[in-house]
Formats: structure tokens, sequence, C-alpha cells
RNA sequence: GGAGGGAUCGCAUAGUGGUCGAGUGCGUACGCUUGGAAAGCGUAUAUGUCCGAAAGGAUAUCGGGGGUUCGAAUCCCCCUCCCUCCGCCA
């Protein structure tokens, strides 16, 4: 959401925002509902000071009470509020598309093609044998299962078993335990999440249909109603999020530092073509996150935002695993985002890079949304920043683990800094 | 799943049609007091929107939505959530 006096001060920054990052919206249009809206509102509120006066008059002096013209201010009174209310909920819908207006230095273009890179870390290894992708890997150590995944969950099912499941847990402890060094507050947040969350996050309504929706609004088989929807949590960060909705925070408490490692639900009903095979793009997976909530302070959250981004880093860093860093351009980076950067990592049988990690300043874009505030010292109430990050996101973390870490006779070395988690150094196929 | 009870200002509570945007206690902030602290005393302690240069004023909000009424925290209906008892259960 947008603050509406930035609206109505510039127009033509939020356009051209939106043109950028391919949102199709009209501020003229919403500039008119919120000219009619602010009208009415001013209409009613008059009426309402009418009514008040009016009845202040009646309790002080019943005799003197005029039935009929309290009855029919009372039904003008009516007729605007429903009309203010239509017209509030025409421009609700046209505000929660306005997106953020992305900082100065992203590169704008309509896609992913258009994203900068910025640096590359590690090096890209170099095989003297023709190497495997991970789906074979998987499947010759008997540590991946694509048939009975498809088979029991349909489409992008999978199964991890034996070495593939512990290194699974154990790239995800580590990537949690290492939140908790940098001073992140862990938490297990709910995966099962209301509407509200998700409009809060920014996640709806433009990516309403990429999230799994578990009770339908309607009727039951039994015939009982459902009222409120339910969905499946894409990431934790909105559940995150949403845990400080409707706060007035203390200046003091900020910046908030949590984390959470959950399982993740994606429908991918756009992407029917793409990645249809491996680990790659899949329905279900598990992830940790990281979420800062700040002051609203560019500076520090741009700051905050280098530090969550180094965090990453330094886990792929110490996983040995070769990724670059992009900065993601304004078709590519969301309606509410003011800055992003993805990794990628060096995946070798794409021989190419493969995203892992998405790291977004959001700015008060959600906060706004959330209705989510601070108190500076000052006293005066502020929308707090928002960003968050990727720790890291398992499965898709052991294509990368798989393919850089094989062997010519068919084994996979187990990285490093893993080895304590699973107590084996490497995966043999002999089995 | 069955039966009952509840949701009020950070927390706890008072409040059954106008005197209630809302009392009290705790907490918090500032001041007085003190060698310093505690206690004590005093003052303050929501948010949104609109009008206004400002001072200030208006308006809305007592879980959410709708209704009755000139007027709703208070009455009625629906929803959500919480609690107690019974049943089931990792």
């Amino acid at each position: 959401m947008i603050d509406l006096n930035f609206l109505r001060n510039n127009p033509q920054l939020i356009q051209k925002a939106a043109l950028d990052k391919n949102i199709d919206i009209n501020i003229n249009h919403i500039l008119e509902i919120d000219k009619k809206y602010k009208e009415l509102s001013i209409s009613v509120q008059k009426l309402r000071e009418e009514r008040n006066v009016l009845t202040e008059k009646i309790k002080r002096d019943p005799k003197q009470f005029d039935r009929k013209g309290a009855q029919s201010l009372k039904q003008k009174l009516e007729k605007e509020e429903k009309a203010l209310s239509a017209v509030w909920e025409e421009l609700k819908i046209e505000l929660l598309k306005i997106p953020n207006v992305p900082a100065v230095n992203t590169p704008i273009g309509p896609n992913s093609k258009f994203d900068k890179e910025i640096r590359r870390w590690g090096k890209i290894p170099k095989f003297d044998f023709p190497i495997k992708n991970h789906i074979e890997i998987g499947k010759n150590l008997d540590i991946l299962d694509f048939v009975a995944g498809a088979k029991v969950s349909g489409f992008r099912g999978y199964y991890l078993k034996n070495e593939g499941a512990l290194l699974h847990w154990a790239v995800l402890n580590f990537a949690f335990a290492k939140m908790i060094s940098h001073g992140f507050t862990p938490m297990v947040p709910p995966t099962l999440i209301h509407e509200f969350v998700l409009v809060g996050s920014g996640h709806f309504p433009f990516g309403k249909r990429d999230i799994y929706q578990i009770a339908n609004p309607g009727k039951l088989e039994s015939g009982e109603e459902i009222k409120n929807p339910i969905y499946l949590g894409g990431t934790s960060e909105p559940a995150l999020l949403a845990y400080f909705a409707d706060k007035i925070l203390t200046e003091k408490e900020l910046p908030i530092k949590i984390c959470a490692l959950t399982q993740c639900y994606r429908s991918e009903v756009g992407d029917y073509g793409k990645d249809v095979k491996g680990l790659y793009r899949i329905h279900e997976f598990t992830k940790v996150e990281q979420v800062v909530i700040c002051r609203n302070d560019l500076k520090e959250s741009e700051k905050l935002h280098q530090e969550m981004q180094s965090i990453s880093e330094e886990i792929l860093q110490e996983l040995d695993l070769s990724y670059h860093v992009v900065q993601n351009s304004t078709g590519d980076m969301g309606a509410g985002k003011y800055k992003m950067f993805d990794i990628e990592t060096w995946m070798p049988a794409r021989n190419n890079y493969g995203e892992t990690h998405s790291n977004s300043n959001l700015t008060d874009w959600q906060a706004r949304r959330l209705n989510m505030k601070f108190k500076d010292r000052k006293g005066i109430v502020n929308y707090c920043y928002t960003l968050n990050n990727t720790v890291i996101a398992s499965p898709r973390i052991l294509i990368a683990i798989l393919e850089n870490y094989q062997k010519a006779d068919g084994s996979v070395l187990i990285p490093k800094i893993l080895q304590k988690y699973l107590n084996i150094e490497k995966i043999t196929p002999s089995k």
C-alpha cells in the first residue's frame, strides 16, 4: 500500500514505477476515484456532525424531539455512508495494486534478463569426467525418488531418502543455527494463514494463483459452508511479518530480527513448462527465512539489507559453493520491493547459475498493508520498514551440493561444514 | 464433535440505551521529593480520517460485519477467536 498523499503528489513517479514493473494501473483513474472518495467522506463527516448536534439537543430537551427531521437526516446519512463505503472498496482494490517506487539505481527492464550481475564468488568447478545431473546422482545413490513422489503426490512430487533426507535436514539445521548465531530470534510460525496475511505481505492480489487455498469459499461435499478461506504459505515471510500486524512497536525494540524454518508450498501454476524435471521447481520444500523489521530510515534499512545479504553469502561460502549476486531489474522484482538482490548458485548440470536466494528491502510498503508501526523517541508514530531474505531453501540447494561435490566414481562428498550433522564424509553408490 | 461462558484503552478490570473515547489499578514517560534509590506526590499515557498556516476543531473506532434507534461498549443477527466441561487424538 502506498501513502495516499504521496500518491496525490507524485502520480507520474508511481505511474512510471508501475510501467517499469509491468503492473497494469491507471493513476489518473485512481486519482479520480480518490477525489470522489475524499468529497464523499467530507460530506459524510458533516452529516454526522449534524446528527450528533441534533442528538445532543434531543437528549437535553426530549420534548422538542423533531422525529421527522431526525429521521430524514438519518436516511440521508445512511445513503451517503453506503456510497462512501462503495467508493472505498473500489479505491482499495486499486490501492493494493500500487507498487513501491524502486531505488534509483535499479536496472530497468521487463524481466530477469535485465538483472545486473554485481559480483561472483568461488571457482566454477572443472570436472575431468562426464558429469551427471542431480537426478541421476540421486537415483544412483538411492537418495532421491521422483517416481514414487509423482505417484504419491503428483506432478513435481519427490521423496528424499537415506543420506538425501539427512543432507536436507543437515543443511537446514546448519542454516538455522547460523541465524541464531547472528542474533536472530528463532520462530515456528503457522504455515496455514489467513488472507489478510498474504495481502499484507503483498503476495496478494498479485500472486493469488501461486498460493494453495486449503478451504475454498463455498460448500464442502458434506454441504457445510466454508466462510473464510485458509491458505498454505509459500514462504514463512508473511506469517513472520503478520506477527507484528496492528502493533505499534517502540523504537527501542527495533530492529527486530527473526528467522524460521518451515515447509513452503507453491502451486507453480504459471510455470507448467518450466524446469519440469528434478528438484528445481517443486510444489513443496523447506526453507530457512530471515526477516528484519526496522525504523523508517532508508540508510539503516540499506545497511541491514547488506547484513542479511552477507549472512546468506557466508552460508554458501562455508558450503564452498560458487555463486554470483545479481541486482534484480524492475520487471523481476515484485510490486512491493524497493531493492532486491538474488543469489544464484552454480549448478554444473545446467552449466549455469540457478536462483537460490532472494533478498528484498520493501521499505514501508508491507508495513502499511499490515498496519505495523513504531513510535520514535519524539513520540511520533511511523510505519516500520521490512526486509526479508532466503537463508537456505532445500532441496533446491541439494542440486548445487550434489552436482558440485560429485566424484568420478559416482560418490558425492559431504561439504565439510555439514559432516558433523550426518556423521559421514561422503555418499557412496555401493548399496 | 456435544454443552456452556467470554472478547472493553500496553496488562488487569468497571461499565445493560444519552452523564462513555470510556472510570479504577498496574505498567510506561516526565517532574517534584532524595546524598542516591525505593516509596510517596503530581502530570501525562490510543489510532485513523477530514478542516486549519498554526493553535485547535470535527469525525470514526470498546474482536469483525450487519441491524434496531433521533442516539449503541450497552439491545438483536451473523462471523472470527478465546476459555471451561465431555468426547476423540500426535
